[in-house]
RNA sequence: GUGGCUAUAGUACAACGGUUAGUACAUCGGGUUGUGGUCCCGAUGACCUGGGUUCGACUCCCAGUAGCCACCCCA
């Protein structure tokens, strides 16, 4: 027993089963989660929604390594920001380089854009992104520590169309998976304007001893990072909230001329949005439009404002991080979390498979046969499927009833010999003897006869 | 980091302070030798870990661990 205690305080991940012979087997790490086969159909859908929305709107794929220098992080997403305080994995590669699993994907897309000098490709890129991140957060209803995004970044494009584009995609994507979501938009200013409200807003906390009012969490950030004071849900800090100064309202020119146009162009497109002058972000990089995309709950769900997605625009960042000055916008969707919600509808999914073939064999002459004409008919583009390693009748028809086969073709030990092949048709259980010569003629017949019906 | 709830076969659930811990689904095998979907029969398979209370704990208590959920934050 002491000898367990050891192991466990060495590698406090490993849980160790107990089995009846003892052997040690390793489970998930907390907050990892594996996907099985049944739910890959929605992974399929999803992704194949995504590529294909991305496609459409101009944007071209990218991928970035999983891991980047820790640097590129504290830099970029904020040396303040929870992600990067508390949330990341970060370790000391073996030549010494402090590096950090990705918690999210826009610093490597702008280290992407600097490195391969795209300022130099026609302006804006356009790029899209699909992948693991990593936090380390305490997981919890739609939160994993491994988990992925969908992302969409525009660079070198400062006009309003750039965000909507994004909007709407967003939107899209979510409409035509059917789930119902609303959009959250708001615009925290430039560097210019956004001075001027924090000082308004300090001084409006200052007035009439509210700031005493407020949580614990809320004196802090007062210090710290005034606008997420707006953030609280805190009731009494909702309560102080209700009379605060808008940023809206102190929007400079531009500021205020950018953000109407967007909200044009949302009217126009007919997106469902809600103008939410507490929507700010906690990555340290955002001005002007912030926005996220909140599930419209079905019935009654009284709380559960869990953002499916959210993004904005980031002017500052590509020069920040060492580039040319170059306007840009992004957002990221939840793909687990957007997976849970399409569950929650139980939206039947049509699978993808079309009509299946069974190929059912009986005794090893005929097995040997069986791969042949598996081969041919495969390569031929018919949807064949086999359990060559089952001897009897019995466990194949089950295999093909189980997977939904419409024929099943079946080949004996007489068969064999004579050169034909048997033609099950699995709904009406009619068979009929083929000639082996003939499977494939027979095959398209007998299924283009089932589409007729 | 803070708080709440839970812990029984692969899954979903039961039960009991005491002797063979049930049920459903799944899995495997059978219902005459070459025929699935229904039905019938059978088999495999579980009490999170440690301590305490007790004559006796899967059951009660405590701790640990894990999972779920909420806060925080976010996707």
């Amino acid at each position: 027993m002491p000898r367990r205690k050891n192991i466990k305080m060495q590698k406090p991940k490993i849980k160790e089963v107990k089995e009846k012979n003892a052997s040690i087997l390793f489970s998930r790490l907390k907050g990892m989660k594996d996907i099985l086969f049944d739910e890959y159909k929605y992974w399929d859908l999803v992704i194949k929604k995504a590529t294909e929305l991305a496609r459409a709107y101009g944007f071209r794929r990218i991928e970035t390594p999983v891991l980047e220098n820790t640097k590129l992080y504290e830099r970029s997403t904020g040396k303040g920001s929870d992600i990067v305080t508390k949330e990341m994995y970060t370790f000391i590669d073996k030549n010494g380089e402090k590096i950090s699993l990705r918690p999210e994907a826009t610093p490597s897309l702008v280290r992407a854009y600097i490195e391969h000098g795209m300022f130099n490709l026609p302006q804006p890129v356009k790029m899209f992104w699909l992948g693991p991140i990593f936090r380390h957060d305490k997981p919890q209803a739609g939160r994993y520590r491994q988990a992925t995004q969908f992302d969409l970044e525009i660079f070198g494009e400062e006009a309003p169309v750039a965000d909507v584009l994004l909007i709407l995609l967003a939107y899209n994507f979510f409409c035509e998976l059917q789930v119902n979501v609303q959009i959250q938009i708001n615009s925290i200013g430039c560097e210019e304007c956004r001075k001027e409200y924090l000082v308004k807003l300090l001084e409006f906390y200052k007035e009439r001893g509210r700031r005493s009012k407020l949580c614990g969490d809320c004196k802090k950030r007062i210090v710290k990072n005034p606008l997420r004071l707006l953030d609280c849900k805190e009731e009494k800090c909702l309560e102080a909230r209700e009379e605060a100064p808008q940023i809206v309202d102190y929007l400079c020119d531009s500021c205020r001329e950018h953000f109407i146009k967007v909200l044009e162009y949302l009217d126009e497109l007919d997106i469902n949005y809600n103008l939410n002058p507490y929507l700010v972000r906690g990555l340290d990089y955002y001005n002007r439009t912030v926005f996220e995309i909140w599930a419209i709950e079905e019935e009654g769900g009284a709380q559960g404002k869990l953002a499916l997605g959210g993004g904005g625009r980031y002017d500052g960042l590509v020069k920040y991080m060492g580039g040319r000055p170059t306007p840009a916008c992004g957002f990221a969707v939840g793909i687990e979390r957007t997976i849970t919600k399409i569950r929650e509808k139980n939206i039947p999914l049509k699978s993808e498979e079309g009509d299946l073939i069974f190929l059912a064999q009986l005794g090893e002459q005929a097995r040997r046969k069986a791969f042949a004409i598996f081969e041919e008919l495969r390569r031929a583009g018919f949807k064949v499927r086999q359990a060559f390693t089952k001897d009897s009748l019995k466990v194949q028809l089950e295999e093909a009833n189980r997977i939904g086969a419409k024929f099943s073709l079946i080949l004996g030990q007489k068969e064999v010999m004579d050169g034909t092949i048997l033609f099950r048709d699995m709904d009406s259980g009619i068979q009929e003897i083929v000639n082996q010569k003939r499977i494939k003629e027979d095959i398209e017949k007998k299924l283009n006869l089932n589409k007729g019906k």
